[in-house]
DNA sequence: ATCCTCCCCTAC
DNA sequence: TAAGGTAGGGGAGGAT
């Protein structure tokens, strides 16, 4: 754990945080997840043919749920009103304004209800929408009155809950005490505030906010979150550009090849080529375009094009009169000039401000200053209203217009993209300039907002450009003249150069891009590091040769909350904790994505600062604290992650007071896209590549060989949920996992400590709880969850933390060293992407289905060989019986469902070997000590050992029956039994030793009596073993009783301390560790192996390779059996090629 | 050396 | 009042 504060002064509001300006997180809430529905349903109905809709605001099912249903039933979704097109407005909820504004507009349409489209679909025809109308005209009137009580409402309140604006954080560290005289302040403000009712009529607000205010204060309101984003501008821009990012995917996805923009530009070409050769129809002048369009393919274009003040822009496209007015739009009404500015030190507003006019930036105004701030350097400054959807709209067309010139986009934000316009130039025979003209004037036609474009030879130029255009306006930088126009920039003009490397830079000395150009490279890389010495030392000199970035990659999910951010207690804290939990898993499934890595980012109260903010309900200067955790598998399961990240959260210790900012982050994705098959496939293609050189190398990979199977398997899993069975065995892994693992200091504590001896009252009433929530996580997410669990691991090479996440959704996919590649097309790793990608959709998408069909046989062949294993086991049971094989400890604990007789018999006499052996060795226990149990263990709980045994057995076998009934897919217990799974999960491994009596738990227990009762009967009338047999399986359930970090232990003080390898302890260590994919420890279980490899590397003994082998192989083979997986974990390969050699004898007389 | 984790920094 | 989010590149320093 660590926690950082940041301690310079450059700030770049000069408020606030020593700390200059603070990141910040947040999450976001509905909309945007961009589906692919049209082509997920081959025959489309045709329900909605001829209707297009428009969703404005937030609805109830999300716009985006509303788009999929349109487009599964033949209809249309407009992103943005098109007059004459848009044939339907859908709105849960809409301003008075806005039904004004359609109503009044030329062709009304009809605002409907979402649930119209809902029901149209239920009853299989189109409703009349009449019924469906969000307001009747009758309504229209009460509408109005509720908004306007509305906003009475809310001023009302404004002013009686007006803060005292006491410690000011800024004068704190600037040394200005202020007096508070809270009375006369409040009293302004009461006073100003009457006189901001009066000016608001004539100000310019137009009041599109929701017009359902819910008291959403606290982050104990419910409407907490959902307020906050819905107002939060960073929030917006955020999920925005994400949004649009994800849009020119689609757009390229989706492309027919069509570029309609660009064919008119080649018709206006045409036309002037005719005109001209008209004129002179000689041939040379052919050669002279000729030579030039060759000229000019050689060089790069690059456009890049920004909306002017974009919020300000799209605010004030329909008021003139506000044209070249000093404007910024801000969350504060009104103008609070006169409300709180007294000429002194205080600041006014701390309302931010999003976006300035060029006319307020004249006098020095900025985006993202606070509007007191503002206020000061333009007192004429007006305000307007945030307008999301109107930003939406206008950021649509922008969009789709760039779009019909080109795709090879990459969107930046929604009011900014590059876009290469290299085939676009050489087509229209245009000159940067003139397409810009064109493009910008298409883009203020439709928008009416002024839009700028940049253009160069690389990126940079192209950025730079833009800047020098702006506003509305254009520019082109290239190579010839980007010199000269470097040297009339700052450093802080360079992308990427912000507040913390200007300052540093200005340490140097180092002011402008001239003066950056004499620093030495290596100089810079000494003081910036490797990359961003490089970046800078390229960057002043106008070079860039990063390519544009077309397709996006998401790598992180994330949820922060930054503001409003006041805990009472811990309640409050893990109440808010498992809101965001549910925010963050909602947009890892709208994206459908899983993660690996949870992250809980914290903002602290930084010990000096004040505990009310200088902004109302702001963070204040802060400390920042993350922590993150990861996991074994990718999850998007709400109830693990919540889990997750408040284990984090108990583990921090922290004080609830003092939280200001709280986020969650989930990395290391694996997108579970079913149609992006570009996508997956390039990477797919790539990391198959990687993968044979990986796999070349490592032959005598222990693991290829441990499990035939596993190229298979994987690539069963690999093809996702349609080929995943489901089966209730795979459930509930991280609840198991989390309830067993040692917690410090959370509730479970109890459990944790209570080791040896029984504990009662206490650890029963822990388990019920935990048994509840299992209860009600089975019941909620029994459908995910056992498609969840595809079981990774971390790659022994090349686990590279850069892995995209389609490089990780394809982890499994490691191919072997060729018998499973049996197509016939090229082996996919020669075909050239960017060919692929260039061939028109419809073939394209043949070869992919071409490929699918290969992969799935395979899938299909795979699935046996799941069925083959416990047959080999069988087999090998009973064609070597000397061979002390866990398996057999193993499969009688399981008491295998599929009675074999020849089986029992095998398993016995195996036992009565084992016996044998144990006596052996038993005799010799005390000079060797080299059990595996340890001897403080032994002492220390041997008495207890031996009275529980009994419990012991009928408690692990109750487990095991449970389990088994459910694998056999008794279905009408299901239920039940996953109920008694689950108790027995949390029992059995966290307080086993108060497993007094738990049958009167639940019904289900009667079933598995009598599987326990069968088993008991049966180890009972074989008396030389039973005695034995218990042994071993009190060995094994010490192991379960030990905290990980003692298994751990027990396992390094074994390995290291042993020159021999004893049986027993090898039994018993691997029969605990093929248990625990079955009791869902599956990160335990893969610590353990870790650290066994780990000890059993550090020496050269052969003997210990093969153990490792051995137990590695032992419980992949219940890996299969509970997963369908593998456990990916490190091989050993020893200098001795014997060792290895042996090691494949070994596994082909296993196999 | 290489990886992992916890940061910092930046952009919009 | 005010709505200070989010994603990605990258570096430092400890663990392996
Ligand atoms: N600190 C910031 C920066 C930007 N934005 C929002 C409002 C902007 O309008 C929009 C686009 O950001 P730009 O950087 O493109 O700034 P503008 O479009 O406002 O101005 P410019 O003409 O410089 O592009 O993002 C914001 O809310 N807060
Ligand atoms: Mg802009
Ligand atoms: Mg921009």
């Amino acid at each position: 754990m660590s926690r950082k504060k940041r301690d310079h002064a450059w700030g770049e509001n000069g408020f606030e945080d020593w700390g200059g300006y603070m990141a910040a997180k947040k999450a976001k809430l509905e909309e945007q997840f961009r589906d692919t529905a049209n082509k997920e349903f081959k025959e489309p109905s045709k329900l909605f043919e001829g209707i297009a809709v428009f969703v404005n605001g937030y609805t109830d099912p999300t716009s985006d749920e509303l788009r999929r249903l349109m487009m599964m039933h033949g209809g249309l979704y407009h992103h943005y009103m098109r007059p004459k097109i848009t044939t339907h407005i859908i709105a849960s909820n809409l301003p008075y304004s806005k039904i004004i504004m359609y109503r009044k507009s030329q062709n009304p349409i009809p605002i409907c209800k979402p649930q119209w489209i809902i029901d149209s679909i239920a009853a299989g025809k189109v409703l009349n929408f009449q019924n469906y109308l969000l307001y009747s005209n009758n309504t229209n009137v009460q509408s109005l009155l509720t908004y306007k009580l509305n906003n009475k409402k809310i001023e009302d309140n404004a002013n009686s809950t007006m803060h005292k604006e006491q410690d000011i954080e800024q004068s704190k560290a600037s040394g200005i005490v202020i007096n508070n005289e809270t009375n006369i302040n409040n009293q302004n403000i009461s006073k100003h505030n009457a006189i901001n009712d009066a000016l608001k009529h004539d100000t310019i607000s137009t009041h599109q906010s929701s017009n359902i205010k819910t008291n959403a204060q606290s982050t104990r309101d419910a409407e907490f979150l959902s307020t906050f984003y819905s107002n939060s501008r960073l929030h917006y821009i955020a999920t925005m550009g994400t949004t649009f990012k994800d849009y020119v995917n689609e757009l390229r996805d989706k492309s027919d090849g069509l570029f309609p923009g660009l064919d008119r530009l080649i018709k206006l070409k045409e036309a002037r080529d005719i005109l001209t050769s008209t004129d002179c129809e000689s041939d040379p002048e052919d050669e002279i375009y000729f030579t030039d369009k060759v000229k000019r393919k050689r060089e790069v274009i690059i456009m890049h094009i920004d909306m002017d003040c974009f919020f300000v822009s799209v605010g004030i496209r329909n008021r003139p009169e506000l044209r070249d007015q000093p404007i910024a739009v801000t969350h504060a009404k009104g103008n609070t000039f006169s409300a709180n500015y007294d000429g002194k030190e205080e600041f006014g507003s701390l309302s931010e401000v999003a976006s300035c006019s060029y006319a307020a930036r004249k006098t020095g105004v900025k985006n993202g200053m606070f509007l007191g701030e503002a206020l000061k350097l333009c007192p004429n400054l007006k305000t307007i209203q945030y307008d999301f959807e109107g930003y939406k709209e206008v950021s649509y067309i922008l969009y789709d217009t760039v779009a019909s010139y080109t795709l090879d986009i990459e969107a930046v934000s929604c009011d900014e993209m590059y876009a290469d316009c290299t085939k676009i130039l050489e087509a229209s025979g245009l000159s940067p300039l003139e397409f810009a003209t064109i493009i910008r004037k298409e883009i203020k036609q439709k928008t009416n907002c002024p839009v700028s474009t940049g253009f160069g030879n690389n990126r940079l130029q192209a950025r730079l450009a833009t800047r020098k255009a702006k506003p509305d306006n254009q520019f082109y930088l290239s190579n010839q003249n980007v010199e000269t126009h470097m040297r009339t920039l700052d450093t802080r003009d360079l992308p990427g150069v912000g507040g913390t490397t200007t300052y540093k830079l200005r340490k140097m000395n180092v002011h402008t891009c001239e003066d950056l150009q004499k620093v030495s490279l290596s100089v810079l890389q000494k003081e910036f590091g490797k990359k961003m010495g490089e970046q800078l030392h390229k960057m002043c000199r106008g070079l860039d040769d990063t390519k544009l970035n077309l397709e996006h990659i998401r790598k992180s999910v994330s949820a922060e909350v930054n503001y409003g951010i006041r805990f009472r207690n811990n309640g409050d804290a893990v109440d808010f904790l498992s809101k965001l939990s549910t925010e963050v898993c909602d947009r890892l499934i709208a994206v459908r994505a899983k993660g690996r890595c949870i992250t809980l980012k914290l903002m602290v109260r930084a010990e000096e600062a004040p505990v009310e903010t200088a902004k109302f309900m702001g963070h204040g200067p802060c400390n920042y604290i993350t922590k993150s955790k990861n996991l074994i598998a990718a999850v998007d399961d709400v109830n693990i992650i919540r889990k997750e990240v408040v284990n984090i959260w108990n583990q921090l210790h922290l004080t609830p007071e003092d939280m200001r900012g709280i986020g969650i982050q989930i990395s290391r994705l694996e997108i579970c896209k079913t149609k992006q098959n570009k996508g997956n496939l390039i990477n797919f293609f790539s990391k198959t590549a990687k993968l044979q050189t990986c796999d070349q190398m490592s032959s005598n990979d222990d693991k290829n060989r441990c499990d035939p199977n596993f190229n298979e398997n994987s690539k069963l899993n690999n093809s996702k949920v349609p080929l995943t069975s489901e089966s209730s065995g795979t459930k509930n892994i991280f609840e198991a996992q989390i309830n067993n693992l040692p917690l410090t200091k959370s509730s479970n504590v109890h459990k944790d400590e209570s080791s040896a001896i029984p504990c009662n009252v206490q650890t029963e009433s822990t388990t019920t709880e935990a048994e509840d929530k299992n209860l009600h996580n089975c019941k909620a997410h029994e459908n995910t969850k056992a498609k969840n669990l595809e079981i990774s691991g971390i790659s022994s090479k090349k686990a590279t933390q850069k892995q995209t996440s389609q490089e990780n959704f394809f982890k499994h996919t490691k191919p072997s060293s060729g018998k499973s590649l049996k197509y016939e097309i090229p082996r996919i790793q020669d075909i050239d992407m960017s060919v692929l990608i260039e061939l028109p959709e419809d073939i394209r998408n043949e070869i992919f289905d071409e490929y699918k069909r290969n992969k799935k046989q395979q899938s299909q062949v795979a699935a046996d060989p799941v069925n083959k294993v416990s047959d080999d086991e069988k087999n090998s049971n009973i064609q070597d019986c000397s061979q002390v094989d866990p398996d057999v400890l193993s499969a009688l604990m399981k008491n295998d469902l599929h009675p074999d007789v020849q089986r029992d018999v095998q398993i016995y006499c195996n036992m009565k070997r084992e016996a044998n052996r144990v006596n052996l060795n038993e005799s010799n226990e005390n000079k060797s000590s080299k059990q595996l149990q340890g001897a403080s263990l032994s002492s220390k709980t041997n008495n207890s050992k031996n009275q529980n045994a009994k419990h012991i057995v009928n408690n692990t076998c109750t487990n095991e029956a449970a389990c088994i009934l459910q694998e056999d897919k008794i279905l009408h217990t299901r239920d039940q039994l996953r109920e008694k799974d689950d108790v027995n999960k949390t029992d059995s491994t966290s307080c086993r030793n108060s497993r007094i009596e738990i049958s009167h738990n639940n019904a289900a227990m009667d079933k598995a009596d009598t599987f326990i009762l069968q088993n008991l009967s049966i180890l009972h009338n074989n008396e030389n073993i039973d005695k034995h047999q218990e042994m071993l399986i009190t060995l094994v359930n010490h192991l379960f009783a030990l905290p990980l970090q003692q298994v751990k232990m027990q396992i390094q003080t074994w390995i290291t301390k042993s020159k021999v390898v004893n049986e027993v302890d090898f039994l018993s260590l691997a029969t605990f560790l093929s248990m625990l994919p079955q009791k869902k420890r599956i990160e335990d279980l893969h610590i353990l192996l870790k650290t066994m490899h780990r000890c059993i590397t550090k020496n050269d003994d052969c003997t210990w390779h093969k153990t490792y082998r051995r137990t590695v192989k032992h419980v992949q083979r219940y890996m299969q059996i509970e997963y369908n997986n593998n456990l990916m974990v490190p091989s050993i390969r020893c200098n001795d090629s014997r060792c290895n050699n042996g090691d494949c004898e070994f596994e082909i007389l296993e196999i």
